[in-house]
DNA sequence: TAAACCAATCTGGTTAACCAATTTATTTCA
DNA sequence: TGAAATAAATTGGTTAACCAGATTGGTTTA
């Protein structure tokens, strides 16, 4: 166990030294945003790793939008200019795990968002799929089961129906790491899952009036007891 | 050019295709949180690609969270329940690219918040960097070079002031499409440059005063023009 | 001269063989 | 019989050779 997590640092490590290799590189040569960068190969050569390290590491970097890989051709700078790029590859490499306090102060930022938004562009495709997750969510309330995952399969719902593709991938970005902690420090309290019942039942029922104002109210009451693990952690 | 793209999208709709499949065999296999999936070797032959199209599809959702890693022993499904999965993964296969409005209209939500924790929680540090990111942008401004890499890395400055990992995150990920998307459709007006200028220099006055409100209402206030792209588009 | 052609070369992507660590099955010994 | 030792099979990770398409530079041709 202890092994493992050695290794999976050692491999982030790994990445982090290329990207480092990359960004120092691109200073050097002086490359500007749309340039080619030398390819796969030679960089693996130059930095004495193989090439998939390369691959990975510039899979990453085109995640964050650095790199554009164009088949048969070559590894392109983004046009994000060197600047913001050099700021940015600091950024990357400083990155730590995000802490839960972090993860929980984002996600009431972000749901009291789209809790508004969706109020505002729900369709009525949004609201079955909305109805139907809280559906679930209330069958495993009333048998008393675990309900973790239908529980954030609703507020997904809700994301799903804000109408705003960049929030909603957020969101699904965070949800496994909410969950993770959730279960770690034992976030869930199964007592007051019939509280959180209704609560969500009233979220729903003011999206489906439309009343952004109260949404949005029911959310922060939703979220008091999430409130609290942020600011006592 | 053309042919390019078109390679691009078979590329992630082969993606999408195996992440599809993994989906399906945990649930026919009936796979719990914490199951080991088949091998990489078993899945390529199965869905009848490649094995490097498994990895990097299972890379895509170690990202996401949904499965785990672990060398010389295999390939797990997290810990977030089977139905937080699903539904999950129907949201992954979903995702299209950001349109223009939703980036805009979220990274207006973030960086209200981001200005209001930074003036809240920063350090002499914090203020050090973003006071040689205003710095870089001034001279650009007043050289009338093109300023939006100065621009937004002061923007970036801010937000790791802010002491929250998950939106510094978010912000680094969002940063280099709203780069590109200024640069499509030309937002960046240098005519206004000194004026955004002078936005900066009150939004770090207000930080370094550690006011939030006023923080807040500058940030507001540098977004006007903004707002209208939001709307307008 | 310049436009069209072509072949050598270089590219990211793919494949299959290989590696070391791990897990599972088998054998050995008390 | 049961625990300890060991061998065999399986795993994700790595490597190097290979592929098809793109690029490039020189040559030919109108």
């Amino acid at each position: 166990m202890k092994l493992e997590i050695r290794t999976r640092n050692e491999h982030k490590e790994l990445h982090n030294i290329i990207i480092a290799n990359i960004r120092d590189l691109i200073n050097n040569k002086n490359l500007e945003p749309g340039d080619k960068l030398p390819s796969e190969r030679m960089l693996s050569e130059k930095f004495k790793v193989s090439r998939s390290n390369v691959r990975e590491a510039i899979q990453k970097l085109e995640f964050y939008g650095i790199l554009k890989s164009k088949p048969q051709s070559g590894t392109f700078v983004a046009d994000i200019g060197q600047v913001a790029m050099n700021g940015m590859m600091d950024d990357i490499l400083g990155l730590e795990d995000p802490d839960f306090k972090s993860l929980v102060e984002t996600r009431i930022l972000l749901e009291l968002k789209t809790v508004r938004l969706a109020a505002k562009r729900r369709t009525d495709d949004d609201l079955k799929s909305m109805e139907s997750a809280l559906e679930a969510f209330k069958q495993k309330v009333l048998n008393k089961e675990d309900a973790v995952q239908e529980d954030l399969l609703f507020h997904l719902a809700i994301a799903q129906a804000c109408g705003n593709s960049t929030i909603n991938r957020m969101m699904l970005i965070i949800t496994p790491e909410i969950i993770n902690n959730f279960e770690k420090y034992h976030v869930c309290d199964k007592n007051q899952s019939e509280k959180r019942l209704k609560e969500h039942q009233d979220i729903f029922e003011a999206i489906k009036e439309q009343n952004t104002q109260k949404a949005k109210q029911m959310m922060k009451d939703h979220f008091v007891e999430l409130y609290k693990y942020c600011y006592n952690l």
